[in-house]
RNA sequence: GGGAGCAUAGCUCAGCUGGGAGAGCACUUGCCUUACAAGCAAGGGGUCACAGGUUCGAGCCCUGUUGUUCCCACCA
């Protein structure tokens, strides 16, 4: 079947109808195979009312390179697709919604007509991400599309939330937690940003009580929080506060007396050493009250506003109650000064408002015992990170882990299956809903109204959406998975729970390898985000230069866990070079006749070169492949495709594609066909549309090259001699094109060749690439040189010696200048080679393969030297 | 306070376990040579941050310095 492919490639016009085709031909299903190896991914979830950045972007098409890949090498590969609920981010959303539209806010809908908002929500913007995922060419099994919310892996939410509590893993507790008061929900340690912001150290007077006139001083960047002080600690050591140790003072504003405690934990250089103690607000005054029994006074409602125990700052917003406490502290005379002051502030990662801590009743999963497997399997190797030095960051956080906090009060997300008995107190944790309280039988109980933490659905991702906590055949077939691929921002958030979870509830790591990569920035190398409004919409590249392109784009020349900053114009060099790949191939279409593409019994010169060639590379990228060097792979099949195969074979292939020899015709054409069959599967993981619409259009057995096998070189085309020919023969044809343009000889003034070397046959087996690619009229090679060279150019290569008439066109002394200098090059080039060949310590230390290397080297400057000298001789 | 990355051509970046400095874009010159002007050919441009060390040999390994970016950490 052959189709004849039109002038310029339109992106536009294949890509949407062959990803359909590969869709409608299930050529994305994940088997189960029992003659197969599995090959596994499953795929970061997004949120699944987002919207596809160039992070996301460059996820997918990482992925969706190793599926292929791996899809190709004949491994039963499978790619699981899905999307999060995204707690707090969608509920935000939807609240936000709500409140522009129709004035309201969730409480006035309640808890049950709000869901359905939300999932409302979920189902008009769910399909969104997905498509465009599929616009990039993804190829996940999308039967197989899961969301965190669903039935499965709400079951499988379920099931490890009891489990762990039944270990004791899972616990409720009064802990100082991050609070955010505009999500009004407690955070985790890791949704936790710091920032730095400029703020102020106050000194702030309390008076000594029973000594008149004399104060602590304490300093402290949250003078708000005085009202919640239950105590001023000092260090043990300090000399300056021995006496008042065990004293109190009296708390200003508040009128209320406070001990004074000896802690370790004060630091004697900062401020005056003094510090005041709030345990409700500060978790290391919480650990400090707790040693000395200090009593916890919470200050702040969980809207960050001043509550009853505030005093007459009651009901103001803590910043407001700052600027009224420092007031009236000044107009007391207890300001003792103000000072400029650093500090790291913690902010909610999602709304960006300053966190306050707030001792609170909350679920938590204790990490240690968790922790310890999660390294194990790090540190012994059955998980490993690329690059390698992630797997630090990883370890550093594990071995200094917090308990997670997983409680949040929202709506959206997964409801904590806690039910709490009215009359006994008792709580019912239980993987069906109850109906009475487990253990006094009362009907009179209440679900814990509260979520659990977006991540901790996604912690069982890799499992989850393979069927447990049942035993399916999918799972037992595909899990573990093999290769995670998400950026280094998340490793906290989600690789580091994804590993500790899977280790504990199906006993082995949920992957073998974590494929690290860096954020895509923009142009001057800033983050894209909304609100600087510098991202770029995947979409639109895509639209505009076609997904191929901007997938080449996002891999090639990158390293893994590297930024990358994101240039238009070089999504324009890749459309470039998928247009490229297009001719080259129209080129080939357009000349053949041939109906199959197996390789002819005879080749020429050039077709043994280029095979020769084509074993490298394969062997080459299959290589970096395998280790994770995609940014490697695709420059080594970009610069096979563009230099070798198009600049250089297509040209050499034309003497005989346009000659009369039928049989050189032919063969040549099968050559070309075979080659550029190769290579389309080669650069398939990359640019899947593009090559998958020229194979269509060529002589081809099977359906599809996605589902080709990826190609093997054949040991019997590593041919060097003929490499090594045909790269002689190309050197004069690249030394003749040089010399006639800085002579300024157009390509239509041919001139006559003769060629002085005793390598006759190689010379003469490239006549016609001569003629053709070196502009010659004719082609002379014999062995001696030539008695009157007057009227000649020369140009010298290790091989020959070429000569052309074109002396009337330059100076002769400029010649030899030209020569000389050349020369002189040359000799300083020999001359370090030659002391590398006698350094006694090179030759007997270095690899042979090295040393050979260098001698051949040698050998060729020789020979060009004397054929230089040789010339320079004869000019006079 | 710990930890990590980066420093290579005018710009942005590759460079695998040490063995002749690369790509894209930009620039210069000449070409519409019937696959491609989104192209072809030729060319200019780099003490691989600095200082030491290991080695026959260092962009690559080690130590230190400078600059820069990021992550983690409970100094109020």
């Amino acid at each position: 079947m052959k189709k004849e492919l039109p002038k310029v490639y339109e992106p536009q016009e294949v890509e949407g109808r062959i990803y359909e085709m590969w869709e409608q031909n299930g050529c994305f299903a994940g088997h189960r195979a029992p003659d197969k190896k599995p090959f596994t991914i499953v795929m970061p979830p997004p949120n699944v009312t987002g919207q596809l950045h160039m992070g996301h972007a460059m996820d997918c098409t990482l992925q969706d390179i190793l599926i292929r890949f791996k899809r190709m090498q004949g491994y039963a590969a499978l790619w699981v697709p899905g999307t999060d609920h995204a707690g707090i981010a969608t509920q935000i959303k939807v609240e936000e919604n709500l409140r522009i539209n129709e004035g309201l806010t969730r409480h006035d809908l309640g808890r049950e007509k709000f869901l359905e908002r939300v999932w409302d929500w979920k189902n008009k913007f769910g399909g969104r991400i997905v498509a465009q995922q599929k616009k990039l060419g993804a190829s996940c099994d999308w039967r197989r599309s899961r969301f965190t919310m669903d039935e499965g892996c709400s079951k499988a939410v379920r099931e490890v939330f009891v489990s762990l509590y039944e270990k004791g893993l899972i616990y409720k507790g009064s802990r100082i937690v991050n609070w955010c008061p505009h999500c009004v929900t407690a955070l985790s340690d890791a949704e936790v940003e710091y920032k730095d912001k400029p703020g102020h150290l106050w000194h702030i007077k309390y008076p000594i009580v029973g000594e008149p006139g004399r104060y602590v001083i304490v300093a402290t960047t949250r003078p708000e929080t005085m009202l919640g002080d239950t105590g001023v600690a000092v260090n043990p050591n300090d000399e300056r506060y021995q006496d008042i140790v065990g004293k109190t003072c009296l708390l200003p504003l508040m009128d209320r007396e406070i001990p004074i405690v000896a802690d370790e934990y004060v630091d004697m250089e900062f401020g005056t050493g003094c510090v005041k103690m709030t345990p409700a607000h500060d978790p290391n005054d919480f650990e400090v009250g707790l040693r000395h029994n200090l009593e916890s006074i919470r200050v702040l409602d969980d809207h960050g506003v001043v509550n009853e125990n505030g005093g007459k700052y009651q009901g103001m917003d803590r910043y407001e109650a700052r600027k009224a406490v420092v007031a009236d502290l000044e107009a007391l005379g207890l300001l003792e000064k103000i000072e400029d002051h650093q500090h790291n502030v913690g902010t909610c990662y999602r709304c960006g408002t300053d966190v306050e801590p707030i001792i609170s009743a909350q679920w938590f999963v204790k990490m240690a015992p968790l922790a310890q497997e999660a390294l194990r399997v790090v540190n012994d190797g059955e998980v490993s990170f690329v690059p390698e030095r992630f797997a630090k960051t990883y370890t550093n956080w594990m071995e200094n882990v917090h308990d997670w906090c997983i409680s949040r009060q929202l709506w959206w997300g997964h409801q904590i299956p806690v039910w709490y008995c009215a009359d006994c107190g008792h709580m019912t944790v239980t993987r069906e809903d109850p109906t009475e309280c487990e253990h006094c039988h009362s009907k009179n109980i209440e679900r814990d109204p509260d979520v659990l933490d977006t991540w901790f659905s996604s912690a069982l991702w890799p499992f989850s959406t393979l069927g447990w906590p049942d035993q399916t055949e999918d799972l037992k077939y595909f899990y573990p998975t093999d290769v995670l691929v998400t950026g280094y921002d998340i490793i906290f958030f989600w690789v580091a729970r994804m590993i500790f979870s899977g280790c504990e509830h199906t006993g082995k790591p949920p992957f073998h390898t974590v494929f690290i990569h860096g954020l895509v920035r923009d142009d001057k190398g800033r983050k894209m985000s909304k609100s600087l409004g510098n991202g770029i919409d995947p979409l639109e590249m895509a639209d505009k230069y076609g997904a191929d392109a901007l997938r080449f784009n996002l891999i090639t020349g990158n390293s893994p866990g590297n930024d990358m900053r994101f240039y238009v114009e070089k999504c324009e060099a890749m459309r470039n070079f998928a247009n490229k790949i297009w001719n080259a191939s129209r080129f080939v279409q357009m000349n053949l006749t041939v109906e199959d593409n197996r390789l002819p019994d005879h080749l020429d010169l050039e077709d043994r070169w280029i095979l020769c060639r084509l074993g490298e590379v394969i062997g080459e990228v299959t290589e970096n492949m395998e280790a994770f060097e995609l940014g490697v792979a695709s420059a080594k099949v970009y610069d096979f495709i563009w230099s070798d195969f198009c600049d250089w074979y297509i040209e050499l292939t034309k003497a005989r594609l346009q000659g009369d020899d039928q049989q050189a015709k032919e063969d040549a054409q099968h050559v070309l066909v075979y080659v550029l069959t190769e290579t389309l599967k080669l650069l398939h993981p990359f640019m899947p549309f593009i090559t998958e619409e020229i194979w269509q259009s060529l002589p081809h057995e099977g359906d599809f090259l996605m589902l080709q096998s990826w190609p093997v070189a054949d040991p019997a085309w590593a041919d060097t001699a003929a490499k090594e020919a045909m790269e002689a023969v190309m050197d004069v044809i690249r030394t003749i094109r040089a010399r006639r343009a800085e002579m300024n000889v157009p390509p239509s003034r041919k001139a006559a060749l003769t060629l002085v070397t005793s390598a006759g046959d190689i010379f003469r087996a490239g006549e016609a690439h001569l003629k053709r690619l070196a502009w010659c009229s004719s082609v002379t090679v014999q062995a001696d040189d030539l008695a009157d060279t007057a009227g000649m150019v020369c140009d010298v290569t290790h091989l020959a010696k070429a000569y052309l008439p074109l002396a009337q066109l330059v100076d002769i002394e400029k010649e030899k200048t030209r020569l000389q200098k050349d020369l002189d090059k040359k000799q300083g080039e020999l001359k370090g080679l030659e002391a590398k060949l006698s350094n006694p310590g090179f030759l007997s230390k270095a690899p042979e393969t090295v040393v050979a290397g260098e001698r051949d080297r040698a050998e060729k400057l020789k020979a060009l030297i004397a054929k230089l000298e040789e010339q320079l001789r004869s000019m006079g």
